[in-house]
DNA sequence: ATACATAATTAGGCTCACCTAATTATATTT
DNA sequence: AAATATAATTAGGTGAGCCTAATTATGTAT
């Protein structure tokens, strides 16, 4: 039904959607895709006539309903093998991602609940992001960035909004892992860096750059 | 490197090949493909000079080593994913291949390797047939078809020589399964049917076109 | 050896998903 | 408002992997 092509549109489309809001603009998405903006505005002619997405010329593009059902879908795919490949196969955070690229264009329903029942219906990856059900709904997400913390806030690190390898790396190397608890201990006003304790046992210096892409929950 | 079209003419032609020996002809390969025979011509001469083949104009193909290799490599996935599917989703014997066809084309060594720790290093697949290790090579192989048993033969039901849902189901029905142990009570001469007593327990008849299609390890 | 049937190849063409270069539309600056 | 920069579209084209119809090669029966 849907090509391989067309999957990949619907997911960047979504993420662009999500990351910038409103209307998904040609050259955002072929810069997304790695595709010359000429191929992009074919390509999503052919997609609206389809009615995965609604165009509107020059100005860009957003999913439909239908179009955002197969782009959250994608996303479940995605999600829940990364879940897998960390948890059963033993692959680190930043290792997963181009293997879960590959996974989620896998054609089959019965195969993405039964790893959903074998994965206890995980809520989230191994990044943090949430899961969508099988009906593209997320449970409720009350995260925030680090950086939006004050001092003496204890919180809970539960996703990351940068998916970068390095980034990730860092944080692997700095001994800072997903569910760890983090306290706000001071913060340099002039350059926004947080000094955090983490798991009640080191402390460490965190960049802005660090803490803004830190999502945690308020405990 | 390798295509997605060239994975399935890789794995067709050494399939053809292990079933009927020699050179595989453009028919028989558009036939299994479900692709004309121009297609295959025009493609198989692409293989042969990627030297993934070789082509004998008007003959048929056979894989060179590089692409025996590919074409076990294939398998290996092909199988392994099987393996996976039956033991740790809970998916039935019969549910397994399509999905499987699917996930072989996942390109990660690593992936593969994973999973193959995950599974113990299994050396077959559901359905009994053996999985080659990472440099292509199988296990020894005694098995052969209850059809060259005789009367007071105990054995062991290791695979299926015919792989079809029907045949796959049938078993099932009969309550068949890999492992089971098979004791040859009395065979037919007129019709090469044989009366055969499962795990001990109930005795069945089985036609000459199903001891065909079960491979068996004496015990 | 000739005729016939079957298999394989060649010729020409199609769609999908991309490309570059040229053109047009939109947004920003002066 | 005009000039300029940037973004988007159009026009024309490519390779991969398929197709049908026509032709040629191979194998078999007479």
């Amino acid at each position: 039904m849907t090509s391989l092509a067309e999957e990949n549109y619907l997911k960047a489309i979504y993420k662009l959607h999500e990351k910038h809001g409103s209307m998904v603009s040609t050259s955002a998405l072929a810069d997304s895709l790695q595709i010359s903006a000429a191929s992009v505005t074919d390509f999503i002619k052919k997609m609206a006539i389809k009615k995965l997405i609604s165009y509107k010329k020059s100005k860009g593009v957003t999913l439909t309903d239908q179009g955002k059902t197969i782009a959250l879908n994608i996303i479940r795919r995605h999600r829940l093998w990364e879940v897998w490949l960390v948890s059963n196969l033993g692959f680190k955070w930043d290792e997963v991602h181009e293997i879960a690229e590959q996974l989620e264009h896998v054609m089959s329903d019965e195969l993405i609940e039964q790893l959903d029942k074998h994965l206890g219906y995980p809520k989230a990856d191994p990044h943090g992001d949430l899961i969508p059900d099988a009906n593209g709904r997320f449970a409720k997400n009350s995260s925030k960035p680090l950086l939006e913390c004050v001092e003496g806030d204890k919180v809970k690190f539960t996703g990351v909004a940068e998916h970068s390898n390095s980034f990730l790396q860092y944080l692997t190397k700095s001994n800072i892992n997903l569910g760890d608890e983090l306290l706000v201990e001071t913060i340099e006003d002039f350059d926004k860096s947080f000094q955090v304790k983490i798991n009640k046992k080191t402390s460490r210096l965190l960049s802005k750059e660090v803490v803004k892409n830190l999502l945690v929950v308020v405990q």
